[in-house]
DNA sequence: TTAAAAATATGACATTTATCAGTTCTTTTT
DNA sequence: AAAAAGAACTGATAAATGTCATATTTTTAA
């Protein structure tokens, strides 16, 4: 396993890539890295961050508690996203829990090497604004999806958002298996709403299922459902 | 009417207070200013924009047209609010729209005046990200806000909202009115159900309300709502 | 391997919210 | 000032979603 950034296939991913060797070479002596367990948390809401994590291996879902003790999953980051820059940057206290869906292996980088090369180097602090850019784009959308979908196009567009940015695996499952219950914090319903529709695709032939597992047998007909017939 | 950047109070309230002086000298030669009548857009959804807008006056609001032909509305932009940086920023066409809700007064920025400035000042970056950074935690919580709380609830907020953003006239009236189509906008809902509710609210002396216009009544009861009682 | 716990599933029912049709009030235009 | 257009409002009803109770299956731990 390699261990030094510099090597890491990963950064070509995030806002990493746009650090210069020596600032790499920094991050990298600094940097430790860490196992986390599924089910396991990175960090929890109201924490105040250190650094930020770089997702290596495995998912976490991000997720904040409503008052009414349901948890909603605000977004899912995988291998090469960087955990924890929005409350770094903005020095201020998490606003999300983020915990393994799967077992995961991350790096933990102190926010000083953050913070003194976004002070230091333009590209870097460009780069990783032209990221934030893309997840507020993406927070907007799902705003609009939340107040203007039902709950039944929210969980079709879960599962195509499922295949298209995890795949599938050799079976035709969607490689990322997701409980019922994060399913529906995923889409913001009752879990038993989310089962009875998951239950109702199977029923007509959308998808079909293994246990926890989702496999899409008709994208067509999901995809039409997502933008209303 | 003052119409040099570095003379401009509002300035103070935006990342345009990081730029050096002779920045801000380039930024005023190049600006224009424009007056946008209520009703009318600063720029609409799927458009490329060749600068940013600077709000002197007035109060828009951002929105993005659903599947379904209802607008949306994400964020209301008042005084001091940079709109349409995000997509400067990563190069792309706006995903959401901007329209005036009253009469308005803006500075338009070329984005050439903006990207010289990202690339050469790291202080403008750093302060433009943590702007950014700083609306993407809004948006997390209005996505949490969407999918857990009921139309009641968000109503409620909405009105304390406006409050504590927009205050109050001499009567006592929200100073910013919004049609009741524009309430069900901002809160992901159908026009017949705020109306409803808003009558709901008028009889249970929560408010009171003289045509658009709508006064606080009660704000402690509002809180308890938005709590969950 | 078996018992216990947790997750999934389904039914019955209550509540919330949307839709449609129509009325009244306000604002704009003539 | 009257006519026309657009908001605001209300009622009836349908559809979507949540809640609670309970059964079944799967997973975990003893």
């Amino acid at each position: 396993m390699e261990s030094r950034c510099e090597n890491c296939i990963v950064r070509q991913f995030n806002s990493l890539r746009a650090m210069s060797k020596d600032e790499l070479k920094q991050v990298s002596d600094s940097k430790t890295t860490k196992a986390v367990k599924k089910g396991e948390p990175l960090f929890e809401e109201g924490e105040k961050l250190n650094g930020v994590y770089c997702v290596r291996n495995g998912v976490s879902k991000l997720s904040k508690l409503s008052a009414n003790g349901k948890d909603q999953i605000v977004k899912l980051a995988t291998k090469g996203e960087v955990l924890g820059q929005r409350s770094v940057i903005a020095e201020e206290c998490t606003n999300l829990s983020a915990i393994a869906v799967n077992d995961m292996e991350v790096c933990f980088i102190p926010k000083e090497s953050i913070n003194n090369t976004l002070q230091k180097n333009p590209n870097f602090t460009l780069e990783v604004l032209r990221h934030m850019a893309h997840d507020l784009k993406e927070a907007d959308d799902v705003i609009v999806n939340m107040s203007q979908k039902t709950v039944k196009q929210r969980i079709a567009e879960a599962f195509l958002y499922l295949k298209n940015n995890f795949g599938e695996d050799d079976e035709g499952f969607l490689a990322l298996t997701l409980s019922r219950e994060d399913i529906s914090n995923v889409v913001g319903t009752a879990t038993e709403s989310a089962i009875r529709i998951i239950s109702e695709f199977k029923k007509k032939g959308f998808i079909h299922t293994s246990g926890k597992k989702v496999g899409i047998k008709n994208e067509r007909k999901l995809l039409e459902l997502v933008e209303g017939f």
